[in-house]
DNA sequence: GACCAGGCACATC
DNA sequence: GATGTGCATGGT
């Protein structure tokens, strides 16, 4: 039996389905790179990401004992086009830290953490808030964690189903509490949400006639 | 030239 | 608990 949040929920994520189809996130070759994404793209554009990253390609240190090694300073100047380059600089130093000192920069050996628990060790690291662990969760490590950022709360907002400035856990779950526990369905939900954003209408404008979300 | 972009930590009240 | 502020580049 579907609740009316569900069958609403469903019906947001049909709409935009339809009009742009599986998009296919994240956009990355690894887990490590889903990573480095998710920290750089904090307040950013993801264009200016992809510059930062292809940087650290470019530079063959897209790797996790490799880009540890790197000097602050340098890795400063392979993420400058991310902007917040000395501070997301630190949060990568932070991360990396981490993943030494947790796991040995095995990233195998981190899959096989429980969500919950991973999800705390993710939020003790200065530098990683609630959108980039879930982010790292949902799209690095496949856990059904559903990734709430400014587009999805705005959209929630914009259909009734929260309040003007909702908190995260509570936007997160009016999803998890309506909507099945599925990687998939959550993964390609939250791209089309960016996705739909981006599209000329940003998803702001009530009276918007080309927003897929229009009349929902 | 203003405004925005796939947040977060920290200071202050 | 809530509100405000710094962080910075590059595209529109």
């Amino acid at each position: 039996m579907k609740s009316v949040t569900e069958k609403r929920l469903l019906r947001i994520y049909n709409r935009m389905y339809d009009a742009y189809g599986p998009q296919d996130w994240w956009p990355a070759d690894s887990a490590f790179e889903v990573m480095l994404g998710a920290i750089l793209t904090q307040n950013t554009s993801w264009h200016n990401v992809e510059k930062a990253i292809k940087n650290i390609k470019d530079a063959g240190l897209l790797n996790v004992r490799k880009l540890a090694c790197v000097p602050l300073n340098r890795l400063k100047k392979l993420i400058k086009p991310s902007g917040f380059y000395n501070i997301k600089a630190l949060r990568l130093k932070n991360f990396m830290g981490f993943l030494k000192k947790m796991y040995g920069y095995s990233l195998n050996k981190m899959r096989k953490v429980e969500t919950d628990i991973l999800r705390n060790e993710l939020l003790s690291i200065s530098g990683i808030g609630k959108e980039t662990a879930d982010s790292i969760l949902l799209y690095a490590f496949e856990r059904s964690v559903f990734v709430i950022d400014a587009y999805t709360k705005r959209i929630l907002y914009r259909h009734g189903l929260v309040g003007k400035d909702a908190e995260y856990d509570r936007v997160q779950g009016i999803f998890t509490e309506n909507l099945k526990r599925d990687t998939g369905l959550y993964n390609e939900f939250h791209a089309l949400i960016v996705r739909t954003a981006k599209e000329k209408c940003k998803s702001r404008a009530p009276d918007c006639k080309t927003c897929p979300l229009n009349g929902v």
